[in-house]
RNA sequence: GGGCGCAUAGCUCAGCGGUAGAGCACUCGCCUUACAAGCGAGGGGUCACUGGUUCGAACCCAGUUGUGCCCA
């Protein structure tokens, strides 16, 4: 960590504006050629490990994943500063239907197909692509300031989490809980590949519903469908066995128009006689709900249509696409007078691909599957025992919704891009598993399953194929299990539950509280616009955040982010907003620039609280609370409250207050005192930078190098106290470093915090007078300020004519107004008329309020049910409050009743 | 159709049993030598509706309406 020192600008000549786009890439590439983003060597220290979500190595950096980003870098930098051994490891996934989507788009630029290259070809081709194009988020993390150890990068087609994703394939294979059947899956007809089904999105659509008559005279019997073409694939009718519309037909046959085919009327309990007619047509090769009706009855399947989606039933359809057989099909059943009614639009739910929005067929299938029963099992009680705690808790609900009813879930792809399934099929329906070490068969009469496996499939292992699982290596003892996945809730079942499934099985041999792979989910919302409306680019109002970077700085960006992150909400972000962090920026920057123009140091240790001025002490006693708030709400992944309690207490304390306090006395004859104020300016300045470190990071590593002459803020303690979470640290961990207890904010001081109130309650008392007498701001007015001398403002008479422009009384002072607060009566001499009605109108207002209170006070104390069951604290408050309005009203009416009348 | 959430200032959201808050927006006045990306002051809310519990309800309970999301 050398060589930084130098990059620290000079203290003395801060711009008047922080420039976001000189100081991010030089402070970036320091914090990395310093290697502050690598876990120090294991020394003992406590843990603390997140999983960057593995974006898609096709994808570019889009908002959500910059809030995502923020949120884990502000936890990592924090427990970095705290003392951990800090693992923030970043990587892809290879997106299997995505990146071969984009190379055949390529290819086709071409003229050429996968099939012209071949697979082994084409593979190359997909990794000559990734080397030139993918993986273009990962330069674009860099300008959030994300800080993932580099070293440590991986991407799910590498050849370590190859062999994890080959060894999982082979051991789940092993156990009997991976298989191959034939079953109706999610089919893309445009990917040509079959979909799992959270690959699969759900929309309503305008279609048709159609009700058919199969069958004639006492047969008859009616079906409604959204599908028509699928008729030509009907093997029965089903209605319930309790309908007595339909009890006598049970058993019958029907004619099934069209083809000359008799189907059965089967009686099945899951059809529902509300529902249409109550009969429905089966169609076990096209419809999972009927294939299920067809393996309860032993009905055929008949497949009539490819896997493009044609028709391929012999007969006039054949030939035509699904979308150009329906009609055809129902002109034909029309002109048959077999259609007896037709409700258009119908307005239902239709799957899509989620990776190119093509209508999603339902087919009949040979594919593998994992059996999820007891790795679903497992990864529902990790949550419900209380191992992985999800946050916010309310989110629950949802996960155990998904995981306890999980259907098995479909691996294979028919894609050329993956990891390829490690089985061979050899003479005589010879079947095996290979293992990673393991030679595959060799010889003509074997050969290996041609598909590959889901992308989730190898994601799913992320948390410990990234630390060299199978291997039981350094880091995977180190890191594993993981503190925390931060994720949005949209990907809670995508991500979350295949993690735990494969990550419990795979660390089954571990103590069960260390084999989950993570300890807590902490879920987060998604990005809206400024008027909550869900971000797409059809409604154009989707940000793109490096565009946010370059005009706002990626500290502004952050902030905005965090300042929005309520747990498991969503957030709303605009242009103002980011335009009103980046004020933040610029104001933090002008206080620092501030302190450091009048000499402001870090001191080894703070004077004496008894040598210290009020204001001093104030200060202080306001930064031990906003520490320990903002060092509470980090434990509760509360960043909106964080970045609330920071920006008002750097805002509208330090800056609006102390700061404006601080000039009196740097302006002062008492050097001694002026020497103190520099120190506990920059006392306050260093902790507050350290506390805004983990949100923006930028801007307070340049400010705090200039302030400290040090290597970077990132290796700074922590200002807080909360001690390292017991369930994150590993039972050999010794505690945190010693240093921290040099971090700590000095006590509460009740008493300077009750003093400088005061203070502020009665300069804004006069300002709200000059303001409404038209008095400029910076006007000078004479002024004497009677009474303070009994009140405990006495010792900052001279701040209070400073803040307030008030000047002492010269000969022939005649006061023509007075201001009454806290004690002190402010009387002015505006050398001038004094707008008499402003001023009435100023006191009646008051007077207004007051009475209120006395109302308010007055009414809740004769209660004799409020006094006899309310707390005696809840009592006395009243009491106080009608007492201090009371008082208010005599004061008000004698002011009123000394106006001069108009 | 099932499940879960949400309705608080113009907008986006905190607050979740004892005087209604923030940011942005708005009004007025200021270049008061850290900052006009700023400073000072101000306006603005029967906390969706109806009942109930309580001395006391934005907050707890029930229902109504509106709205969003997930699943089917």
């Amino acid at each position: 960590m050398t060589g930084h020192r130098s990059t620290a600008p000079d203290r003395s000549q801060l711009a008047p504006q922080y420039s976001p786009g000189d100081v991010e890439t030089r402070r970036y590439e320091g914090w990395v050629d310093a290697g502050m983003f690598t876990p120090h060597t294991d020394d003992g220290r406590p843990a603390y490990t997140i999983m960057i979500p593995p974006p898609n190595v096709t994808g570019s950096l889009h908002i959500g994943h910059a809030l995502d980003h923020t949120l884990i870098d502000a936890l990592v930098r924090r427990r970095r500063m705290q003392g951990y051994r800090t693992l923030w490891l970043p990587g892809m996934d290879h997106a299997g239907i995505a990146t071969q989507n984009v190379v055949e788009r390529e290819l086709a630029r071409e003229g050429l197909s996968r099939h012209d290259l071949g697979r082994e070809k084409f593979v190359e081709r997909v990794w000559q692509w990734k080397a030139s194009s993918g993986g273009s988020i990962l330069r674009q993390m860099r300008r959030l300031g994300d800080s993932v150890d580099w070293s440590r990068e991986r991407f799910t087609m590498d050849e370590g989490l190859s062999r994890a994703v080959h060894t999982m394939f082979k051991r789940l294979f092993d156990d009997g809980l991976i298989y191959r059947a034939e079953r109706i899956i999610n089919w893309c007809p445009r990917c040509l590949t079959a979909l799992s089904d959270i690959e699969v999105e759900h929309a309503d659509e305008e279609g048709e519903l159609v009700s058919i008559r199969y069958g004639d005279g006492a047969d008859a019997i009616v079906v409604a469908t959204t599908r028509a073409e699928t008729m030509l694939g009907d093997t029965a009718v089903a209605v319930h066995p309790d309908d007595p519309r339909y009890a006598a037909m049970i058993g019958h046959e029907v004619e099934l128009p069209l083809t000359g085919r008799r189907i059965p009327v089967v009686a099945d309990p899951h059809v529902d006689p509300e529902f249409g007619t109550g009969a429905v047509k089966v169609t076990p090769a096209h419809d999972p709900n009927d294939f299920e009706i067809g393996r309860r009855h032993d009905l055929p399947a008949i497949t009539v249509m490819d896997e493009r989606g044609v028709i391929t039933a012999p007969g006039p359809f054949q030939g035509l696409d699904r979308f150009e057989a329906r009609p055809a099909v129902l002109a034909a059943l029309r002109e048959q007078g077999r259609v007896v009614a037709e409700i258009r639009p119908y307005l239902h739910a239709v799957g899509h691909c989620s990776r190119c929005g093509t209508t999603v067929e339902p087919r009949l299938s040979l594919q593998w599957f994992v059996k999820v029963g007891p790795l679903a099992k497992a990864a529902g009680d990790a949550v419900r025992d209380g191992r992985v705690r999800l946050h916010p808790k309310e989110m629950a609900a949802r996960y155990f919704d998904w995981v306890d009813d999980m259907h098995d879930w479909c691996i294979s792809r028919q894609l050329w891009w993956g990891h390829r399934i490690p089985v061979f099929y050899g003479p005589n329906g010879a079947v095996i598993c290979t293992a990673p070490d393991e030679d595959p068969p060799s010889g003509p009469a074997w050969t290996q399953d041609n598909d590959v496996l889901d992308t989730w499939f190898s994601s799913g292992q992320w948390p410990f194929s990234t630390l060299g699982w199978p291997d039981d290596t350094p880091d995977l003892r180190a890191f594993y299990p993981t503190s925390v996945l931060v994720t949005g809730y949209d990907i809670l079942f995508f991500w979350v539950a295949r993690m735990m499934m494969l990550s419990l099985y795979a660390m089954a041999d571990r103590d069960p509280a260390d084999a989950v792979p993570f300890r807590t989910v902490a879920l987060h919302g998604l990005v809206r616009d400024a008027h909550g409306k869900k971000m797409s680019k059809s409604r154009g109002n989707t940000v793109d955040p490096l565009d946010w970077i370059d005009r706002f700085g990626a500290d502004a960006v952050r902030f905005t982010l965090a300042r929005g992150a309520n747990p498991g909400g969503d957030i709303a972000v605009s242009e103002e907003w980011a335009a009103g962090a980046r004020n933040f920026c610029n104001k933090l920057w002008n206080a620092a620039r501030f302190s450091l123009m009048n000499g402001a140091h870090v001191p080894a240790a703070l004077p004496d609280a008894a040598s210290l001025s009020v204001p001093d002490r104030w200060i202080l006693s306001r930064l031990a609370s906003v520490t320990a708030e903002a060092d509470a709400l980090f434990e509760e992944f509360e960043f909106g409250k964080i970045s609330e309690a920071l920006y008002h207490f750097a805002w509208d304390e330090y800056c609006d207050w102390y700061l404006e306090l601080a000039k009196v006395t740097l302006a002062g004859d008492d050097q001694a005192a002026a020497d103190q104020t520099r120190a506990v300016l920059g006392y306050v300045l260093d902790r507050l930078l350290r506390l805004l470190h983990p949100l923006m990071p930028f801007i307070t590593d340049e400010l705090w190098t200039a302030l400290t002459g040090e290597d970077s803020v990132m290796v700074a303690a922590w200002p807080g106290e909360q001690a390292p979470v017991a369930s994150e640290r590993p039972a050999t961990a010794r505690p945190a470093p010693a240093e921290q207890a040099s971090a700590r904010a000095a006590p509460a001081d009740p008493a300077a915090e009750a003093e400088i109130a005061g203070l502020v309650r009665l300069v804004t008392q006069v300002r709200r007078f000059r303001s409404d007498q038209g008095l400029h701001p910076g006007q000078r007015v004479a002024a004497v300020l009677t009474g303070i001398e009994h009140t405990p403002l006495a010792a900052h008479e001279g701040s209070i004519r400073s803040l307030l422009r008030l000047t002492p009384p010269a000969d022939g002072f005649a006061p023509t107004a007075s201001v009454q607060a806290e004690g002190v009566t402010v009387e002015l001499d505006t050398a001038g008329a004094v707008d008499i009605e402003a001023e009435r109108r100023r006191l009646e207002k008051d007077l207004a309020t007051a009475t209120d209170e006395v109302d308010r006070t007055q009414r809740k104390l004769g209660n004799s049910g409020f006094t006899a069951k309310a707390p005696t604290a809840v009592i006395e408050k009243t009491q106080q409050r009608l007492a201090i309005a009371q008082a208010e009203i005599e004061a008000l009416q004698a002011r009123l009743a000394a106006l001069p009348k108009s």
